[in-house]
DNA sequence: CATATCACG
DNA sequence: ACGTACGTGATATGC
C-alpha cells in the first residue's frame, strides 16, 4: 500500500521559524527554520515510513486568487529576511534528503497538495497532509488524513473526517464555509465582520453552507442580520478564496514523489555545512566521509584574518593576492563621504583573507595597499563606486576595478528592488549558496549593531566568496542580453568618473546661503502672521491636516480633491481655490519660501564641509529604472531654477579656485531629438534638421496655422502635448495639465498623431514589442522589463504601456549624456586641462574652468556632448558661464 | 515609518 | 468603464 506524505513547505517553514529560538551558523546565516524543518522531517520519516514524499512551495507573488481580489494576503506583513534567506537552505536540504519538491508559478502550496490528495482519493493511496494551516482540513477524506502542527513543529494533531466531525460538527468541505463566514486575518480574507468561530459554527450547524446562511439571513436577528446582509458579497468571495484549487496542471507526477531514503554521506555533508552537530550525532553521521569534489561551499571557506603581527597570515595573503578573484569591502553608513569602512575581504578559489581597515593602514600591509592601488591587479567587487569613495576618504586609493556585481545586477534588471540588489538577494536569484542578509546580521535603523569581530569577518568573507560566483554568472547574462558593451564601455568607466566628481565636490559659499536664509526668515514670519490673521486662528501651516481643517471646515472653501487620509491641499488645489479667499496666495507663498528655507538653506548649509567649503553629493548609478543617475546627500539635481526666489540659491555655487568660472552646458530638447531618431518620424526629423523651435513647429502642425501665426498660448499648449508624448500620452493626463476637457485633449492628441504619423507608429510598435519580448530597450541596449504589460488590471497595464513608450526615450537620453561624461573625462585628461567636471543634472553638465581654459571649454564641452553619439538628427548643446552656477544660464 | 508636498529634469 | 501624465530625493508631520 502506498503511503504519501505531502508537506506544505511554506507553512511549515513559517511555523518552524517562529517556534525555534534564533540560530545562526558561523557566517551569520540564520538556520533555525531549517533546523525545525529538519526535526519534523526526521520524525515523519521515522514514524510514518512513507513510500512517497513531497514538499510543496508557493511560487511567485501573484496567484490566480489575486485576479479576483487584489487585496488577497494584502494585510500580511512581509516575510522577514531572516526567514526568506532560509528557503534556499531548506530546498537544498530537501535535495540532500532525496525528497522531491514541487512548485508552480501562480499556485500556492495548498493548491498543489489539494491536487495530489484528489489523486490519492482517486488512486486509493493513503496520504498524510502536514501543514500549519487549518484550511487544509477541507482535504480530509477516507484516504487523506490532515496533520496540523501544534505548538512548535514536531507535534501534530491528526484529523480524519471523523475527528473533524467530532471537533467541529462539520464535514471536511464545510471548513470552506466556516472560513467564508469568519474570514482569516492572516490571509486578509474578510469574511463577515463580527462573526467568529462560535457564531459561524452555529450558523453552519443550522443551515449547512454559506449560501444557505445568506438565503436564510431573514431568520437572523438584530445586528447579526444587518451584518450578514451587508456583507453577503464578502462572504461569497471569502468562501471562494478559502477554497483550495484541486486541478493544478502539475508538471510532475506521482512517480517523481517516490521516496527511497537518503544517502548518508550526502546528508552528512548538508548537516555539516549547516553546522547541525547534534543532528549529525543523532543520526550517527559524524564519521561519514565528505565528497570533496564539486564547488567549494560557503561554509567550507578557509578564512584567514590578517593582522600586522601574524607573519604566517601576511605570507599567506601575499601569496594569495595574484590569485584573488573578488573583493568585498564592508562600508558602514549610508553616505559614503562620511562612512566607516570596517574590513576588506579578498577571495581566491581556496582561501579568503580578511583585513580590518586599521590593520590595512599599518606598515606591514604596505604590499596590500599597493595591490589595492594597482591598475594591473584586476578587481571584481560589489558596490565599488561607494567603496572607492569610502576608501578614498580613509586615504586608500583603489584602482583596477573591472567588474561590479551590483552594477551588473542593475543593468540586468534595473527595476530590481534594493533587497534584490544585495549579495544575499542575488545569491538566492542565481541559486548560489545562501549568504545572510545585511539586515539579519546588522539589524536596521536604530537597532544597527556590528557583530563581534569573528562573526563579522566570517560574514564579510562569505560575501567576498559570493561576489566571485555571482560575477561568473552575470558575465554570461550580460553577454546573452547584449549588454556587454554597455557595461564595459559605459557604466563601468562611468563609475570612476562619478567618483572623481563626487570627491572633488562643488564649492558652496555659506555666506550667500545664510544671507538668503535671513531674507527668507523675515518673509516667512510676515506671511505666517498674515495667514493666522486671515484664518482667525493660529495653527501649523506646515501640517496638511491642520491646513485642511482651516480651509475646508473653518473657512468653508470647496473641497477639490481628496487624499487617502483627508483633504488634498497641494499647489494645484490651492490655485483653484485662489478666487475664493485672500488667504490662498499667502499660503502658496509660505509653502514656496518655507520649502526653500528648510530644504535648500538649512539643508545645504548642513552639507558644506567646514574645512573645504565643498559639498559632496553621491550619485547613485543603480537606482533609476530608466538608466538615469540619481543624486543624494544632498540631492544636487533638484536645486531650484524655475522661480526666481529659489534660483537665487544657485548664486552660492561658485568655483573652488579664485578667478575660475562656472560653465554649464545643457542638451537642447534631447528627448524629442531622441524620439525623432527612434521613431524616424519625417516631420519631427525635418524640424530638428532645420533647428526649428520644436514647440512652435508642433503648434503650427497641430493647430494648422503657419509658424509665424502661432501665438504664445498655442505654443504653451503644444509644449504640453510634447511633454505628454514623451511621458506616454493620455487624454486624461493632458487635460489635467492644460486645464481643458478630456475631449479637447483627445483632439489635440489625435491632431498631433495625424501630423506626426511616425510617432504614432513608434508608440504602437513599442507597446507591441514590449508585449512580445517582455521588455523594452534603449539605443545602447539598456533593458527594462515590463511584466505588467500583460496584466488584466487596466491600471497596471496602462502604466506599463506608458512606461514602454517613455523608457526608450528617457533611457536613451540618459545613455547619451553618460557617453558624453566618459568622453569628457578622457578629453580633460588627454588634453591635460585643469578644468573639472562637477555635476550632472540629467541633460546638463556643470564644470569649473580656469580663465585661460574658458575659450577651449566653451567649444570643447558642447562639441563632446553633441558628438557623443550620431543620430539621424543633430544633437545640440547650449553653453554658458559666469561667476556662479546662477550666472551660468 | 508612512504620507503629503514640492524641488528638479 | 476603468483613472494617470515619466523619472527622482528631502522635508515635516503625525500615527
Amino acid at each position: 500500500m502506498e503511503k504519501w506524505i505531502l508537506i506544505d513547505g511554506n507553512s511549515i517553514a513559517n511555523r518552524a521559524f517562529y517556534a525555534m529560538p534564533p540560530l545562526t551558523n558561523a557566517s551569520g546565516l540564520h538556520t533555525n527554520a531549517v533546523y525545525g524543518f529538519t526535526t519534523m522531517l526526521l520524525k515523519l520519516l521515522e514514524e510514518e515510513k512513507p513510500t512517497h514524499m513531497l514538499v510543496a512551495f508557493d511560487a511567485g507573488k501573484v496567484t490566480f486568487r489575486h485576479e479576483g481580489y487584489g487585496d488577497y494576503k494584502g494585510g500580511r506583513q512581509k516575510t522577514p529576511s531572516e526567514l526568506s534567506e532560509q528557503f534556499p537552505l531548506i530546498k537544498e536540504l530537501l535535495t540532500s534528503f532525496g525528497i522531491s519538491q514541487f512548485e508552480l508559478s501562480g499556485y500556492e502550496a495548498d493548491d498543489i497538495i489539494g491536487t495530489l490528495t484528489r489523486m490519492a482519493d482517486e488512486q486509493g493511496a493513503e496520504a498524510l497532509v502536514v501543514s500549519g494551516d487549518k484550511d487544509m482540513l477541507q482535504l480530509a477524506s477516507d484516504k487523506v488524513t490532515v496533520a496540523i502542527t501544534r505548538k512548535g513543529v514536531s507535534e501534530v494533531e491528526r484529523y480524519s473526517p471523523a475527528e473533524i466531525q467530532e471537533k467541529y460538527g462539520l464535514v471536511p468541505l464545510q471548513i470552506i464555509d466556516l472560513k467564508g463566514l469568519m474570514g482569516d486575518t492572516s490571509d486578509n480574507i474578510p469574511g463577515i465582520p463580527g462573526v467568529g468561530e462560535k457564531t459561524a459554527l452555529k450558523m453552519l450547524h443550522e443551515y449547512g453552507s454559506v449560501e444557505q446562511v445568506l438565503e436564510h439571513s431573514g431568520d437572523l436577528k438584530g445586528k447579526m442580520k444587518e451584518k450578514v446582509e451587508q456583507h453577503k458579497d464578502d462572504a461569497i468571495m471569502s468562501k471562494k478564496l478559502a477554497t483550495i484549487f484541486r486541478e493544478v496542471p502539475l508538471e510532475q507526477g506521482v512517480e517523481e514523489m517516490k521516496y527511497n531514503g537518503y544517502e548518508k554521506p550526502v546528508l552528512a555533508e548538508a548537516f555539516r555545512k549547516l553546522e547541525f552537530k547534534s543532528l549529525m550525532e543523532r543520526l550517527d553521521l559524524t564519521g561519514e566521509a565528505v565528497g570533496a569534489e564539486g564547488a567549494v561551499q560557503a561554509a567550507d571557506l578557509v578564512v584567514v584574518t590578517v593582522t600586522a603581527g601574524d607573519d604566517d597570515a601576511l605570507a599567506s595573503l601575499s601569496c594569495a593576492l595574484p590569485k584573488v578573484e573578488s573583493i568585498y569591502c564592508e562600508v558602514i553608513g549610508e553616505n559614503p563621504h562620511q562612512s566607516e569602512t570596517v574590513a576588506i575581504a579578498v577571495a581566491s578559489p581556496d582561501a579568503i583573507h580578511v583585513i580590518s581597515l586599521d590593520e590595512a593602514k599599518t606598515d606591514a600591509l604596505g604590499f596590500f595597499r599597493d595591490w589595492l592601488a594597482s591598475t594591473d591587479a584586476a578587481k571584481t567587487g560589489f558596490d565599488m563606486h561607494r567603496v572607492e569613495l569610502s576608501l578614498a576618504w580613509h586615504g586608500l586609493p583603489i584602482n583596477g576595478i573591472v567588474f561590479d556585481v551590483q552594477l551588473a545586477a542593475y543593468l540586468l534588471d534595473p527595476t530590481s528592488t534594493e533587497s534584490a540588489q544585495t549579495i544575499s538577494g542575488l545569491c538566492g536569484k542565481y541559486g548560489l549558496p545562501s549568504v545572510a542578509s545585511d539586515e539579519s546580521v546588522f539589524g536596521k535603523g536604530a537597532k544597527f549593531k556590528l557583530p563581534e569581530t569573528e562573526g563579522l569577518h566570517a560574514f564579510i568573507a562569505a560575501k567576498a566568496d559570493a561576489v566571485r560566483r555571482l560575477a561568473d554568472k552575470q558575465r554570461t547574462e550580460l553577454e546573452r542580453s547584449g549588454m556587454y558593451k554597455l557595461y564595459y564601455d559605459l557604466e563601468q568607466p562611468l563609475s570612476r568618473v562619478l567618483a572623481g566628481m563626487e570627491l572633488q565636490g562643488i564649492r558652496a559659499d555659506a555666506s550667500v546661503i545664510e544671507q538668503l536664509g535671513a531674507e527668507l526668515e523675515g518673509r516667512v514670519l510676515e506671511l505666517k502672521g498674515k495667514i493666522y490673521e486671515l484664518a482667525g486662528m493660529e495653527f501649523n501651516i506646515g501640517s496638511p491636516k491642520q491646513l485642511g481643517e482651516v480651509l475646508f471646515e473653518k473657512l468653508g472653501l470647496p473641497v477639490k480633491k481628496k487624499t487617502k487620509t483627508g483633504y488634498s491641499t497641494d499647489a494645484d488645489v490651492l490655485e483653484e481655490l485662489a478666487p475664493y479667499h485672500d488667504i490662498i496666495p499667502s499660503i502658496l507663498m509660505y509653502r514656496q519660501l518655507s520649502k526653500l528655507q528648510s530644504t535648500y538653506v538649512e539643508g545645504l548649509l548642513k552639507e558644506i564641509r567646514p574645512n573645504t567649503g565643498h559639498i559632496h553629493t553621491f550619485y547613485r548609478q543603480t537606482i533609476a529604472a530608466t538608466g538615469r543617475l540619481s543624486s543624494q546627500f544632498p540631492n544636487l539635481q533638484n536645486i531650484p531654477i524655475r522661480l526666481e526666489e529659489g534660483r537665487q540659491i544657485r548664486k552660492a555655487f561658485v568655483p573652488s579656485e579664485p578667478g575660475w568660472y562656472m560653465l554649464a552646458a545643457d542638451y537642447s530638447q534631447i528627448e524629442l531629438r531622441v524620439l525623432a531618431h527612434i521613431s524616424g518620424d519625417h516631420g519631427l526629423k525635418e524640424a530638428f534638421l532645420h533647428d526649428m523651435d520644436i514647440h512652435t513647429k508642433t503648434a503650427s502642425d497641430v493647430f494648422g496655422v503657419r509658424p509665424e501665426d502661432v501665438d504664445s498660448n498655442m505654443r504653451r499648449q503644444a509644449k504640453a502635448v510634447n511633454f505628454g508624448i514623451v511621458y506616454g500620452i493620455s487624454d486624461f493626463g493632458l487635460s489635467n495639465n492644460l486645464g481643458i476637457t478630456r475631449k479637447e485633449a483627445a483632439q489635440f492628441i489625435e491632431q498631433y498623431f495625424v501630423a506626426f504619423q511616425g510617432v504614432r507608429k513608434y508608440m504602437d510598435d513599442i507597446v507591441m514589442q514590449a508585449r512580445r519580448d517582455g521588455y523594452v530597450t534603449t539605443l545602447l541596449e539598456r533593458r527594462r522589463y515590463l511584466p505588467e504589460i500583460k496584466a488584466s488590471n487596466f491600471n497596471l497595464r496602462s502604466f506599463a504601456e506608458r512606461t514602454a513608450m517613455n523608457t526608450p526615450i528617457q533611457g536613451t537620453a540618459a545613455d547619451i549624456i553618460k557617453l558624453a561624461m566618459v568622453k569628457m573625462d578622457q578629453e580633460l585628461r588627454t588634453r591635460e586641462l585643469k578644468s573639472r567636471m562637477l555635476l550632472q543634472v540629467h541633460d546638463e553638465l556643470v564644470f569649473e574652468v580656469p580663465e585661460d581654459e574658458l575659450e577651449i571649454m566653451k567649444k570643447l564641452v558642447p562639441d563632446v556632448m553633441e558628438s557623443a553619439i550620431e543620430l539621424d538628427v543633430p544633437l545640440k548643446a547650449d553653453v554658458s558661464y559666469g561667476h556662479s552656477w546662477y550666472e551660468a544660464k
